[in-house]
DNA sequence: AGTAACTTGCTGATCAGCAAGCAAGCTGCA
DNA sequence: TGCAGCTTGCTTGCTGATCAGCAAGTTACT
């Protein structure tokens, strides 16, 4: 109270508040259209301050980028040990994984949109933060749907289209959806595509080989 | 000497030349990184043709759009045309157009990759060009599926699920793909996820409303 | 000779990174 | 206890580079 300078100095917080500012205004406009003047305003220091902590704009990025990965690498981590420990048949399993995935990423806009840019940008993800995470659901998915091993790469499949119905209709909400007669801008029409989203998975699991081993000739597994 | 022929003067392959290497640039580094600079290099023109022809940056972008979506309403019109000529069943024209869209889509990365720019930068699609085109490839699902009016929404959520698994492996065949394990880098690769892909919407739909509760049952469901 | 098709010079704006500066607190020593 | 001197947190001035758009110039074709 006697020490109400101006500013409090808090290095943590300034910190934070950089890597927050940082990750949306990364994801919103990108990179290169993000100075680190409006990053600096966004998180109430000077244009310098971010520098300071972070050396360069580049390594900012990276820091954000490595920050949204554990966030990702966590909540996988969760979501497959609650899996583990439930005593539900494996289509209400993964009916509920695919929603809960749904709702993980409606919730975080800023990541979809920085995995994007980074998809465009050309570059790879981090081998070691995306493919732990990725690894992680991989393996929840095969174990639930029994193919431990699947060398035929059925899981790995399906989980890459659950991870594309997902995530599409959060993108492109106001470009691609409306342009095919979707509507996606309130909550419960989005609600409206995550349930037909879960039973088109559901019914294709049904009819898969993954579960039945039947349906498609099973050409050229030697 | 008389003609020396280091510059021929024709304005419409100048044109069409600037218009090619602004779209290729524009996808593949977007529209700040672009500059007329580079757009004029690649057209084999010098820096202020493309201001020249267009008027601005932004006016030439537009025109690289306009001329992209064109395109594409043009192909949906001539698969639309050809399935409606067709005689197979519901069920094998739908994989044939699957296959077809998944297809054409891998042909144009120019094309995804602008949409995927607009998406990110928050702009909707100009609504004209767009709306005519998704517009029309509902008409031909909705047909197919023989829910004309459709006013659930089910084809238009179906065709937007084909559009998702079919543009995701083109933008994350180096970021999601791969991390959770499946390899899109080359040709033969992408043809197994493509036929993951045209299974996996023809068992959903198997097994969906759209053809069991709303129509009489069509002649081919075994 | 006239006009369309280009090119080149210029201007003001923006940005990242560096370096210098300033201020807030801490540490050690009297 | 007090204060000098140092470290850390943070700001501001500067520099070289890049860019879009415009104006003025130049060349080719009719």
């Amino acid at each position: 109270m006697a020490t109400t300078s101006e500013r409090v100095r808090d290095p943590e917080r300034s910190r934070t508040a950089i890597l927050d500012a940082a990750e949306r205004l990364f994801a919103v406009q990108g990179y290169d259209a993000t100075s680190l003047n409006q990053v600096g305003a966004a998180a109430g220091v000077s244009r310098g301050t971010p520098g300071y902590f972070f050396g360069s704009k580049l390594e900012l990025y990276q820091t954000v980028l490595d920050r949204s990965f554990a966030e990702v690498r966590e909540a996988v981590r969760k979501g497959r040990a609650r899996a583990l420990a439930s005593n539900e048949d494996s289509e209400t399993i993964l009916a509920g994984a695919v929603s809960d995935y749904f709702d993980f990423l409606a919730a975080r806009p800023n990541f979809v949109r920085l995995i994007e840019r980074e998809a465009l940008s050309g570059s790879r993800l981090p081998e070691g933060a995306s493919l732990s995470a990725g690894q992680e659901a991989l393996a929840a998915i095969s174990a639930e749907l029994g193919l431990d091993d699947a060398p035929s790469g059925e899981a790995a499949q399906l989980l890459l289209s659950i991870i594309s119905l997902c995530w599409f209709p959060l993108i492109h909400a106001r470009t691609v959806a409306p342009a095919v007669g979707v509507e996606l801008e309130n909550g419960s029409l989005m609600e409206q595509r995550k349930r037909h989203v879960v039973a088109l998975v559901l019914h294709g699991l049904r009819g898969s080989s993954a579960l039945t081993t039947t349906s498609t000739e099973p050409s050229s597994h030697d």
